[in-house]
DNA sequence: ATGCCTCAGCTCCTGAGA
């Protein structure tokens, strides 16, 4: 089974390219269940039937201009969940549901744009409430897969300039923190527990040559409980998209799960 | 340089992203 998260940054603009990774591309074509972020598109304006047609099931929920988000399965999904219970949001920033015996969740974590302002209270009151609603999910039965952008670096090994970037947004200790806690639950890094020297990134800034100059973050993850750890057989981040013609800033990232 | 690109929209500039 292959689960993938990409964060498409406008599911308008990147539509024909996210198609044609699902149904041409040696990593897209073999994904069961993939997460979107940044679809930016009201309800009414998903192009739910472009992905019917391929032959998919998903769920979306979203908001003009910012965020939105999709889960778009190959196999049948239950049980959707759009946002988290437990945390009454303006944004629509999580959707999940049952889907091959796992709970999967795409999640689009906020930027908080800076450790001094206002977005960053709101990012820690979200991650606060992301670590209440996992405490009672993981306690239910199903294992899981929290999936997404999540705007956070592990640690060093995530980014390019790690003297530079010190204590910046997707940086901070206090980020870092709330991260890790995450991983009380029972989750782990399904990334990093296959690449410990780190320095793989998923997102290169369309400015100052960043792709080119590989000057990136690893900030999309895909956390598995630990019940899965034994199923797991690979995870990669597919930087090829992001070399296409007006891409994404970032790349797909996924994980492949023996059944 | 509080910028450098890219995207959306109360759209030809501005706010946000990361």
């Amino acid at each position: 089974m292959r689960l993938a998260t990409w964060n498409v940054n406008s599911l308008n603009v990147r539509l024909e390219q996210v198609l044609a990774w699902l149904s041409d591309s040696p990593v897209g074509s073999s994904v069961d269940v993939l997460v979107l972020q940044e679809t930016k598109l009201s309800d009414d304006l998903f192009p739910f039937q472009a992905f019917t047609r391929a032959g998919f099931e998903l769920s979306f929920f979203g908001q003009k201009t910012y965020n939105g988000v999709a889960l778009i399965s190959r196999h049948p999904i239950s049980s959707v969940i759009k946002n988290m219970p437990t945390f009454d949001d303006p944004m629509a920033r999580v959707i999940s549901a049952q889907v091959l015996g796992l709970r999967v969740i795409g999640a689009y974590f906020p930027n908080g744009q800076d450790p001094q302002s206002d977005k960053f209270v709101y990012k820690m009151k979200w991650l606060s409430a992301m670590h209440e609603w996992l405490t009672a999910l993981t306690l239910q039965a199903p294992p899981i897969a929290l999936m997404g952008d999540f705007n956070i670096t592990w640690d060093a090994a995530d980014v390019w300039d790690p003297v530079g970037l010190k204590d910046t947004i997707h940086c901070t200790d206090e980020e870092r923190a709330h991260l890790k806690g995450l991983m009380e639950l029972g989750l782990f890094d399904a990334h990093r527990s296959l690449h410990p020297e780190g320095k793989l990134f998923s997102w290169w800034d369309y400015r100052e040559g960043g792709w080119p100059r590989n000057k990136g973050l690893r900030i999309d993850h895909i956390l598995l409980s630990t019940g899965l750890k034994d199923r797991l057989v690979a995870c990669e981040i597919d930087t090829e998209p992001r070399g296409h013609e007006r891409p994404s800033d970032h790349a797909p990232v996924w994980v492949d799960l023996k059944d």
